[in-house]
DNA sequence: ATCGCGCATCAGTTTTAATCATTGGACGTG
DNA sequence: CACGTCCAATGATTAAAACTGATGCGCGAT
């Protein structure tokens, strides 16, 4: 529950650019304009400034981002009291999920939803997302957590949160050393590859990433095919190459310092995670008390 | 700028009632029905306990209910702060409104926009309809206050305020005694009438009431027909009879306690004012300011 | 000068939200 | 116990708003 024109409009302000808020917001640039043009509108008040290729805020601008804040954090602070009157769930929650959400992101979720609802039993498994919409039908789960869309209309999705595969080496490597670290897709190519095993759901978002970028695979040393994100970690650290791996992996080594984020001109590997659960009948409660919360607390990722 | 959900919410929770705050959104019913249950979907919580004919909050409608009205106004005041902003205006403002709202209801916005603006130089004159058409059309005002619409699409119409045409007694009168002040048509049309002239708005609006009540004009007793408002008042007080005045013309009377309102079953005289100005060219600064200001304090009618 | 980046604009389509007409349940009345 | 009344819910249809995709255009950089 939200006023999507602030939302708009906030995030428009934080990122001072039209285009990379559409892409943070999930629409197009034109609709992002139009809707700050409709704020401007009604207000009758400019509230960037769009002069010389660069945007900034005016001094409503600045104003309204003060009370915009006030009036989102009002709006979350409603839906968690009213929240709170549903009385504590106590039952079953079976939930599947992609092994880079079950690894990295549900944990902490889960506990923090558990804490709240103690008398939760729950489990969890992680699968692709075949075996995932499988559990589903079966009703082995109630809630599926994956890759990308579902082809299927009985299911319904609900956008989650954003992944991005980035590439990573040792903090010690040559290339960290350098002023930028922007490499660019022909230097990339010359590096000794640490990358998952084939059929997982990074490996191929990674490759068709690669392929969409005009290059071919069998130009790259793949130096280790690993089968899992901390074995690749592990093998980076130790300088054997670059590796691929979801942002989400990383909060602690990029902390600590051990590994660095590297980045690649014009390539940009994202995926989005969705809910799935049946269209019908009506989800159970302990599962649609989950995904509220989810939706609701919906983790970010922090910058680098 | 206000999150509209809300504000149907909140209307909703005012009147308890879906076809009455339905009626104050200029909506229909099934709409605002629509809208709540968007609302609750979205919180998973009921907000309104319709059983047994009455609509009345549930426990987490009051949670929300709180924080609607805090952020309402949070929303007000960023459109206020926002608006400060704006330098303060100076030049000519034109002004032409139809007797009620130049007569009860400018008087206090303008004097309120002057002091915010007090290098403007104001002027106002009352006519009907027609004459403030032709105003705008030879430039000799720049913004027209007007009752209903106006069939002319190189004009713009903003709705500003709602106006209800009601019967008035004097405190003393027969009537006034009995236990509920509410009476029927064919009572109505026996009492002595004090009515406006033929030709005036006012008129207008209570005469197609009646006859879309199915009654006939003639049979009415028409004691005085009197040119002004004021007029009505006094004769009313004086005893003579029945009037209709616009409820604007009343707050001092009431507050007084010298007249008093008469409910009528099955008659509901309302009229809608609004705003009308040029389409193209861009509405003049000092207009378009005064625009903003009067549909942001929007002055509300109290109850009886 | 020309290219590239990024916001504005436009036509066309999809999605959303309103209306109109009707149904159905709860209550009060003869 | 039917019968009328009041009011919210539902379904079909229409109107309006929002979004997309393609394109334009200004500005800064090469």
């Amino acid at each position: 529950m939200q006023d999507f024109r602030l939302k708009v409009f906030r995030t428009v302000a934080e990122k001072l650019n039209f285009t990379n808020a559409a892409e943070a917001l999930f629409l197009t640039q034109p609709a992002v304009t139009l809707q700050i043009k409709t704020l401007e509108e009604d207000l009758g008040v400019k509230l960037f400034d769009r002069a010389g290729g660069k945007v900034k805020l005016t001094e409503a601008g600045e104003v309204l981002l003060g009370y915009a804040a006030r009036i989102t954090d009002l709006y979350n602070e409603a839906e968690i009291a009213v929240g709170a009157l549903t009385g504590e769930e106590r039952g079953k929650l079976a939930i599947g999920a992609s092994t880079t959400i079950a690894q990295y992101v549900l944990p902490a979720l889960l506990g923090e939803f558990l804490s709240y609802n103690p008398r939760v039993e729950l489990s969890m498994v992680s699968a692709n997302t075949e075996n995932i919409v499988n559990a589903l039908d079966e009703k082995r789960i109630t809630l599926g957590l994956i890759e990308g869309p579902v082809g299927r209309n009985d299911l319904k999705t609900d956008r989650f949160i954003e992944d991005e595969i980035v590439a990573i080496i040792a903090a010690d490597n040559q290339w960290s050393e350098s002023k930028k670290s922007k490499i660019n897709l022909k230097q990339l190519a010359e590096m000794p590859q640490i990358w998952r095993e084939q059929g997982s759901g990074t490996r191929r978002v990674v490759e068709d990433a690669l392929k969409k970028a005009k290059l071919k695979l069998r130009d790259f040393n793949i130096a280790m095919e690993l089968d899992s994100t901390e074995a690749i970690k592990s093998a980076v650290e130790a300088n054997l190459g670059i590796g691929f791996v979801s942002r989400w992996a990383l909060s602690r080594e990029l902390e600590l310092g051990s590994l660095k984020i590297v980045n690649i001109e014009k390539l940009q590997i994202k995926r989005q995670f969705n809910f799935v659960y049946p269209r019908t009948p009506q989800l159970e409660r302990t599962a649609e008390s989950f995904l509220r919360f989810a939706l609701r607390r919906r983790p970010t990722l922090h910058a680098n």
